[in-house]
DNA sequence: GTCTATAGCAGGATAGAC
DNA sequence: GTCTATCCTGCTATAGAC
């Protein structure tokens, strides 16, 4: 009674996963030392261990904790077009990719949360499969049933999620690779620019789901 | 004289260089210390500061000598088309998704050959103005050029720039996550499965040329 | 409950034997 | 030239002082 809620509100807790977050995006689980994170937090090395008992305990609880409240954050504007009804197979698509390019999270947010998946996108790990079930399940189930809302009955479903697979390709690669597509590109991530990265994948994804008309 | 060609030839360097590629292609690269590296390789710890001096460098020659030799194998089928010439836009987007996806390469070297470059893609390392300059610059000034040959005058350059940049995020993406597509699909990567992957960005690509009649 | 101090170990690098 | 044996740094985890 006296402790209110009881969960949360530790803030030397919450600023052990905000730096570690942030670590842990830019350099990797192995390159980050327990010892940097904890001179970040402004605290001591024990404090991890009485908070979340190991290094790997702690990465986990960034992405139980921090990671999969920004999926939701930017699966948001999708599920309300969904509640809303009366949309297009470009709206989902559009709203798609503008939610994950230019939605809720701000440009510091997106480049780590891209970072922290695109690490653990190759491998089998737990971390994977609590993002698989926790982010990208109910995402892919979500898009494919406004889709086949808005779309012929006779669409095929397995070219559905090959649409699904490739905007998930860009919008991580757009987001994660920004040296290269910076060079590419020669411009800077500015308004503009992301609008029309977003306006681009549109149109592919778009074009993937109206059909191939092709061998 | 009697040492034939000099350079190559070392089996023990040879050894160590294929073994550091596999492990810090699946573990990256802090991940994997030197001691198992040379247990792979069936030598000795001091044989890697011999023949590297370093473990930073080892790394980099494994990008050297082995990553820049594999991205030149995956464009000779575009170098061959452009210099018989006489291709069509859809020609150059085949060729070239086919190269990334079932090319010169086993498919367990095209997997080793993404997740290495997955892995720098973020930062810009030493390494990244490596694979920048030997591999991506080139490729996509050939990939530019051989567009231009084959597509109306007044194409936007703008706009071929994100089709290439959209091409490598979608062969990377389906290269390295390998896991999230086999769940998402339900399909492993035989023959018939990427063939269809080949089909599917060669017509996202191709639409992506042709125009988007916008907004 | 908090934090200091340290145990115990694995890492990269290297000196020096052969 | 090759490899063993060792150095020293830095890591995670924890015991125990306050």
């Amino acid at each position: 009674m006296s402790q209110e809620h009881t969960k949360q509100a530790d803030p030397t807790r919450e600023r052990l996963l905000d730096e570690a977050e942030r670590l842990f995006a830019e350099k990797g689980y192995d390159a980050v030392s327990l010892r940097e994170i904890t001179a970040a937090a402004g605290t001591h090395l024990a404090a991890v261990n009485y908070h979340f008992s190991s290094k790997e305990n702690l990465y986990l609880e960034v992405f139980r904790q921090r990671w999969v409240d920004r999926a939701r954050k930017i699966q948001a504007p999708l599920r309300e077009l969904a509640k809303r009804g009366n949309y297009t197979p470009e709206d989902v698509v559009r709203t798609m990719a503008r939610a994950f390019l230019a939605g809720p999270l701000t440009d510091q947010e997106r480049v780590r949360h891209s970072q922290l998946i695109s690490r653990e996108m190759g491998q089998q790990s737990i971390v994977f499969k609590l993002i698989s079930q926790e982010a990208m399940k109910p995402f892919i189930e979500l898009s494919m049933d406004m889709w086949q809302c808005c779309l012929p009955q006779e669409t095929d479903m397995e070219r559905l999620k090959l649409v699904m697979l490739s905007i998930f390709s860009q919008v991580l690669y757009f987001n994660f690779a920004r040296p290269v597509v910076t060079m590419t590109m020669d411009r800077e991530y500015d308004k503009e620019f992301v609008d029309q990265i977003v306006e681009h994948i549109t149109q592919f994804a778009l074009s993937g789901l109206n059909g191939d008309k092709g061998k």
